[in-house]
DNA sequence: CGGAGTGAAGTT
DNA sequence: AACTTCACTCCG
């Protein structure tokens, strides 16, 4: 709700918080809270605040987010970060020797490129780069694109969005060949996939917001909505 | 301390298991499992995995920490008990979105009505008839509903189809107020979103079982999977 | 803004 | 009390 920064009264004088509200993505409506030192510091955690206070100040009782101090909020010890002798207290033995090793091993590139895209418009996309390779795309990998119209996202030079995923056919296991198929980079339908929950996501909390914002919460139970109840 | 993502014997091919152990905190030496989709989805419980794997695969007997299939654990069915507390105590209204579950039917009434699509037609719009109906639809929840064409569904006689949701917007607190606005039934949005999300689940599930079929479950992982072990 | 890592409420 | 599930923090 709060936009700018504000005096924080549980705060020596001068310091500042801010709270920031997410606007899109699986975590669009959630927060950030900052705080500012006086010399215009930005924090952006509790532990950060409290390394930079030192003892000056007890935030053992102070909630972060709200930026008051909370009585209640007691802290609780903390183990000791021991890695040593974690694994002979109980449980399996430790047969496990993790030598750490770099495989860096992305097994295509990158062929996919997200762009930032402005709320309502077309961008210029060039994923051709990151395609240009050989095809790696299994000719099997096929999938129905219909709706093909704004674009923010492009592949192999060709714009691509809307593309109806949910016309992808499992009929038979060897793969997916839709009628007008297309072949397509399975990187591309992870993409465009996950963009799809996304906004399912994103829908579905705007409507809980709203049906609380209704007060209509029980009307969206799907069970014995009438069982009397006395107040 | 197991640290590697293994194969999961006990789930579908292309499945991993992980299991983390916790370094810090009051919860230090415990650990998380974790498991993986073939297309890289993690999954943090087993409600969550049940939710996603629906019918095609029964979790009665699974073990979600050990990743074998007890069958001494038989089922005890206890199919959401928690949102029924939840929504009637204070939290947010329960759009229960399980897809196992069959609850299609009768959230009010019947205002809503399934009907068999064909994958391609067009229909004419206008919603103003539905509208008209006595208001049990509250002012302030509303919905653009601008890609209206194809329909498989149908309110009160009404055909219905490709109401964009995700065009909800989040702004003001009070409603869902879209400038070309109008008002839907709370009910209905309920049944257009899970179609949606029954749609991209199953789309995922399909990509999967095609990026299996052609032996790239892996290379549609786009995480940085530069972090591996030794032998 | 994402997501691994942790806290803490809810369950058994 | 211990475990499971999920919300949240914190930092890249």
């Amino acid at each position: 709700m709060e936009r700018k920064k504000a005096d924080c009264p549980a705060l020596p004088p001068g310091w500042k918080k801010e709270e920031v509200i997410r606007k899109s993505g699986m975590s669009a409506g959630k927060s950030d809270v900052y705080y500012y030192s006086p010399t215009g510091k930005k924090f952006r955690s509790k532990p950060q605040l409290s390394r930079y206070l030192g003892n000056s100040v007890d935030l053992g009782c102070f909630d972060f987010r709200t930026g008051k101090m909370m009585p209640s909020k007691m802290q609780k010890n903390k183990q000791r970060l021991r890695s040593d002798n974690l694994s002979l207290s109980k449980g399996k033995p430790d047969l496990n020797t993790a030598l750490p090793i770099r495989q860096t091993a992305s097994i295509f590139k990158q062929p996919v490129t997200k762009v930032v895209n402005h709320p309502n418009n077309k961008v210029k996309t060039d994923l051709q780069r990151a395609t240009e390779q050989p095809r790696q795309v299994p000719p099997s990998l096929r999938v129905c694109r219909s709706s093909l119209n704004d674009s923010d996202v492009s592949w192999d030079g060709v714009p691509l969005t809307n593309i109806n995923l949910f016309h992808i056919r499992r009929e038979e296991k060897p793969g997916l060949i839709d009628r007008p198929g297309q072949s397509l980079h399975p990187a591309l339908l992870l993409f465009l996939l996950r963009e799809q929950e996304l906004k399912v996501h994103q829908a579905r909390r705007s409507l809980e917001e709203a049906l609380m914002a209704d007060g209509l919460a029980r009307a969206a139970e799907s069970r014995r909505d009438t069982q009397g109840r006395a107040a």
